[in-house]
DNA sequence: CTGAAAGCGCTAACAT
DNA sequence: ATGTTAGCGCTTTCAG
């Protein structure tokens, strides 16, 4: 049994306002024409009972759930957060609710987020996908019938759209800036090295130092303070000590700056620093710190257009031929100049929270 | 029709694999003894066809629809956003889902989210209030049949359990914690008074202050930097020139330390500082500031437990007869010396983030 | 141990 | 303009 507590039904409307139970779907979904006076019982029934359709019952009968996912690694990070409003918002405006899975990066948990939405029969979802390059992963996807837009990382193969942030430039215009510097020993230190963002940003700034025909110096076992510390202790010493450093990610960034705060290493005097990802006081520090910042409400944004676009043109125009273009698209970055690289901006350039 | 793409339903296993659609119940749930042979061909039929079953015919059967719901301001704000992680974690775990509804803090809103929820037929929610003393949240509230648990801020009359941070304690606490550091003319910066957490905050500062016999003085208008400025610019002039500032709210006491900042303060020499609520980096900046410290995991922990209690507590016990204690949790804050207060603890004390 | 059949609450033909 | 009725996919007596 496990009744669920006996919420009135469409039948008890119907008897309690002296009508047919289709009377009372006609005014509820207020579609077709009904009796003035017919449609006043019956709403006061409604109203009387405190009725609300059971939405499972309308799903069993073919309707969407007007329902979508979304599938992150984590929904206390500050991006898929803010992506995570954003989407919710969207979603709200059009009627739809929104079911949040965490995967913590793992396949696993990937796997079974997405049977799971496809159980709950959601009518598409937004996912970061954990490794872009899984096979399984891309067959999964293959087998789902719904809209599925990938937000932040692409899927190896191109089958569903993406919307992702171009972090192969992001990271090589960030690099040439600090080589502009003048900056001839740039180290570049990150962890989570097989995440598919990570990588292009390495890429970004590998690509960049080889067409100056410097020597990239790329650390990427960075996990913690202690780790980063130690990283950065070994690259100050020596003749070849390094003139900047380029993190590739917010809590890495965040460790650079303390170690080298705490060595009392001056900051861009002796060692300048740029960070990928903007983060809340990162422009309050001092010194305030330069960073990439990636257009996080906008992929957002875009993630959710995107899906909401292909929900409604697989109601409307059913399918337009096979001309489901898998749109990949690229967002472009902005380097916000600030003091930690050796620029000296107005004071007036106060901190932007991602 | 909308048919939302032809997913395989038990009877198609039924007949793929031979069987009656009961068996083939019977080996999803695992419940009932069926021959190994019998249920071997009902497994292979299942994987063949790529059966999920679908779950709104379980609930309209009468089953739990094992999703819960999540009402809270903003997603995008890291407190609710921690919340949201652990929340969904634990209902992960209970194999629950989690449905995200955010109210901008506004009546209506939470009310559609509401709705929508018991429409959606969720086994229960978590909810911080956008307000504490609405008479129409206490009413919806009570006609809701499922276990509700109130987050961060209680619903007045406690018709519903609630797990919040004993905001009053902790202000009190800091107020006086500033007041053994000798300042006597301490201020007090907020935005949002109307927010039950910022009241009660307010109302400890105020006790704290009275308490030692200070004239408390309290600036609940700040919504911005430049309110902020404007705000503290005028606490520094003159003979009653402020000797330490307490913000309640994380934007302001970034707002505030950004001003001092700007206006070349020393900190903690000419004002200190101290804010409620921990933030990422506020003990990297220097100085570090002073915070109290809310627990925010805990307040999600306790408050999804005190949910999942409910549930099973239902579907089990049955109604313990009216022992349903509306329990109201009190988590204690703690604070955290750092130098921005005049404490100058050993540089061990690296920044927590909350 | 397995199957046939009756609905759960709702919508949509099809009648009237 | 409104009522009757047949299922949607699943679980669950109740028989075999």
């Amino acid at each position: 049994m496990t009744k669920q507590g006996k919420h009135p039904t469409l039948r008890e409307v119907a008897k309690c306002a002296e009508v047919g139970t289709t009377t009372v779907s006609r005014v509820i979904n207020g579609v077709e024409y009904v009796e003035p006076w017919t449609k006043a019982r019956v709403e006061r029934a409604i109203k009387e009972l405190g009725y609300l359709p059971n939405i499972a019952a309308r799903v069993l009968k073919g309707h969407k759930t007007r329902t979508i996912g979304l599938v992150v690694p984590s929904i206390a990070d500050p991006f898929f957060s803010s992506c995570a409003e954003v989407l919710q918002g969207i979603a709200r405006q059009h009627g739809f609710l929104l079911i949040v899975l965490t995967t913590q990066n793992e396949r696993e948990m990937e796997r079974e987020a997405i049977n799971t939405l496809t159980q709950h029969r959601v009518d598409g979802f937004v996912i970061a996908p954990a490794d872009a390059e899984s096979d399984e992963l891309r067959s999964l996807l293959m087998r789902v019938t719904v809209p599925v837009v990938a937000l932040d990382r692409p899927v190896a193969g191109a089958v569903v759209p993406s919307v992702v942030a171009d972090n192969f430039v992001g990271a090589k215009h960030a690099t040439r800036h600090l080589i502009a510097h003048g900056y001839k020993r740039i180290a570049c230190l990150t962890g989570e090295i097989g995440l598919y963002t990570i990588r292009e940003r390495a890429r970004g700034y590998q690509a960049a130092m080889a067409a100056a025909g410097l020597k990239a110096v790329l650390s990427t076992a960075i996990c913690d303070y202690a780790s980063c510390d130690a990283a950065i202790a070994k690259m100050l010493k020596g003749p070849d000590q390094v003139q900047a450093i380029f993190t590739l990610k917010n809590s890495v960034t965040v460790d650079a700056f303390e170690a080298l705060q705490r060595r009392s290493v001056p900051i861009p005097g002796k060692v300048a620093l740029l960070g990928y990802d903007d983060f809340q006081l990162a422009g309050t520090v001092r010194p305030a710190i330069t960073v990439v910042q990636q257009p996080i409400e906008e992929l957002g944004k875009t993630a959710a257009e995107l899906l909401f676009r292909h929900l409604k043109g697989a109601s409307a125009a059913a399918m337009p031929a096979k001309a489901r273009t898998r749109q990949q698209v690229l967002l472009k970055t902005s380097l916000i100049p600030r003091a930690s690289c050796g620029c000296r901006p107005d004071p007036s350039s106060r901190g932007s929270s991602s």
